[in-house]
DNA sequence: ATGACTGCAAAGACTTTGCATCTTT
DNA sequence: AAAGATGCAAAGTCTTTGCAGTCAT
């Protein structure tokens, strides 16, 4: 037995900052982003949010980056790459997914996969700048 | 300038239990195996000594599951296998990762790849023949 | 009117940290 | 003796949740 669910403006505001972005918002950014225009908005409500979209399938969820989880709006899967200094986490899609390794797992070793997840862990392009400033000041 | 580390004997306690587990420990999972043996060991004390590990590169993070963070102590590059209902975090040694997609991401993006992570989500075969019963039952 | 949705604040879970004490070198 | 390592407990972060009031149907 589901429970029905009903039309909420600040559902509706929710999902569409989260669509709106391809930074992989947080529950914390997705609040920010929107508190200006919905100065009641609570971040309960976004956390509640988040939990029913990723129910209905509607985001993902694509880890948690430096303690705090990071959504995605797009769920088909395509790689990501995410900056150990700055914590961006941005899509790469033009990195694909070997689409037969599911298929592998499940043969060899019995599991049932839903989800494949590639990620690059790394320093980002304005992060490498930075770093080669500061590297060139102690210098 | 580094810090000097000096040997400690609960640190060793730590990386071993990290070493000889292929189960990606969490800072509690660790803390309660050592227990028994270590009666005056702290949780801030494995806490300490997962960070220093990173650190050194001793140990790798696998992500975070169910509110924990898990730790292997193979920093090779291998894929892995979360079972989103049991929490299980499972070594794929039999799944290769592409070894030049790093090189893409970096070619392509402009990014500096320290570490690439392929992760399938999904059900372990524990838990499907749990549910199986469970559908079973209801049925 | 009913049941879903929300704000608010308290509670929870996990992790980090300050300080006094103990260990290693 | 000097500096690192630890225990303990408090504090910090992020997330979840109970309850009373509000809103959609």
């Amino acid at each position: 037995m589901e429970r029905a669910t009903r039309y909420s403006k600040k559902r509706e505001a929710i999902l569409s900052a989260i669509r709106s972005s391809d930074a992989h918002p947080s529950a914390e950014w997705i609040y920010r982003q929107l508190k200006p225009d919905h100065p009641d908005l609570s971040l309960g409500t976004v956390y509640r949010n988040l939990v029913l979209f990723q129910q209905q399938g509607t985001i993902q969820s694509v880890g948690v980056v430096n303690g705090q989880e990071r959504f995605d709006a797009c769920t088909q899967p395509h790689s990501h790459f995410v900056c150990t200094h700055c914590g961006a986490v941005i899509d790469l899609y033009q990195i694909p997914m070997d689409a037969g390794l599911a298929g592998a797992v499940e043969e060899i070793y019995g599991f049932q996969v839903e989800r494949p997840e590639l990620t690059f862990y790394g320093t980002c392009k304005t992060c490498m700048h930075q770093k080669k400033i500061e590297e060139d000041q102690v210098l």
